[in-house]
DNA sequence: CTGTATGCAAAATCTTTGCAGCCTG
DNA sequence: CAGGCTGCAAAGATTTTGCATACAG
């Protein structure tokens, strides 16, 4: 199994909190997830963890590169699996629907940009709040900033 | 006075610490700062105000369009100053320092990316993190994630 | 005067840490 | 079996809320 080998070159050993909390992520139903959401979800399998559990596993799947930690604007992290492929986010204030984006473009851009000001970059979040075409439709309005 | 003007098309009553917080972000000798961040500056000039106010009045600000909230990825909100010109932003995570730019190219690739998609964009967020040029000679190393 | 605004203290969130015992390797 | 891991409870950090009093308009 591919998340065996994931957890044991990142020098974790395997628990069972540590398993399912990756499998969460792996499955992709939600890719976008806060500890308190893993912990429910981890609740409702009727495994015994606590949150404390959740936090500390998720900041080391973090430093080991396995997941990656954002903060949109909701004020609490949200942790999603690193796919590789980096990627930006574009978020519906109404739903909470997290659709995700490449563009080449802007990627070049930035370097340009963080090259022009003597930066060194090694990380950049990009996220454009918005309101979905179904929320559109339902006439769900723009959260207030 | 401007401030009061601004203040008063708000409907807000002008009061001593909402001058004295307008004030701060007017000054601009740092432009962003966090509710700790105020009211340790207030406090160093002797103004007797409380934490809970400092709160209060920057959320009233942020929803009256005076100040924007951001949320970089210091776990905490800093404020700063809405000055018309929409700006994204670079922040070195050597020392903290918060540089500004706009990038013509890139908000209209953001605006097609989201009427692809069929997203009504209302709002977005880029921030850059990288180590400046001063934090790059010191050697100081980037921070983790 | 009237309704806002304020300071203080308590509560609510979200996250981290200490500790004794459990489990993986 | 040793050191890492866990759950629980307590502590931290940041932000919000309740309430009686003070102040702007």
């Amino acid at each position: 199994m591919d998340i065996l080998r994931e957890l044991r070159e990142s020098g974790l050993k395997v628990t069972i909190p540590r398993l399912r909390i990756l499998q969460l992520f792996q499955e992709g139903t939600i890719k976008h997830l806060s500890a308190d959401d893993v912990y429910k979800l981890l609740l409702a399998e009727k495994i015994d963890v606590g949150l404390a559990t959740i936090y500390r596993v998720l900041m080391q799947f973090a430093e080991a590169g396995i997941l990656f930690r954002r903060h949109f604007e909701s004020g609490h992290a949200v942790f999603e699996l690193n796919e590789g492929q980096h990627h930006d986010h574009l978020v519906c204030t109404g739903c909470g629907k997290v659709d995700e984006f490449v563009d080449e473009g802007i990627e070049l851009r930035q370097n340009e940009i963080a090259a022009e000001r003597g930066f060194v970059l090694h990380e950049h979040a990009l996220s454009l709040y918005g309101t979905c075409a179904e929320c559109t439709a339902k006439k769900i309005p723009p959260r207030r900033a």
